[in-house]
DNA sequence: GTTGAGCGT
């Protein structure tokens, strides 16, 4: 389950969010997305949870918890497009991410 | 020694 964080701190990266899930279940991934030019952390991140009942319950238990004097959010993250940044710059039909009925 | 909505290359 790919999991969404938002409001995060700036000083937070990829380890803080790790430690953040893994007392939960098997974190296969996390990634604090970070400006691509300046390389600061852009306040939001991803985690890819193995188990998808831990990762519920990892949201539910850190989301709007206060993580280095922020209170965070976690949701599911939306489905990045099967290929949204490929080789065309047409894209995906929908311009970047499934705008479905979520 | 920057700053605060947002869904990553």
């Amino acid at each position: 389950m790919k999991i969404y964080v938002s409001n995060l701190s700036f000083n937070v990266q990829d380890e803080e969010l790790l430690n953040l899930f893994t007392p939960f279940g098997a974190v296969a991934s996390a990634k604090v997305i970070t400006d691509r030019e300046t390389g600061r952390s852009r306040g939001f991140g991803f985690v890819e949870m193995e188990d998808d009942n831990a990762a519920q319950e990892a949201m539910q238990q850190l989301d709007k918890t206060s993580v280095d004097n922020r209170s965070i959010g976690v949701s599911e993250a939306r489905p990045k497009s099967d290929r949204s940044f490929g080789n065309s710059p047409f894209k995906s039909d929908n311009g970047g991410y499934n705008k479905r009925k979520w």
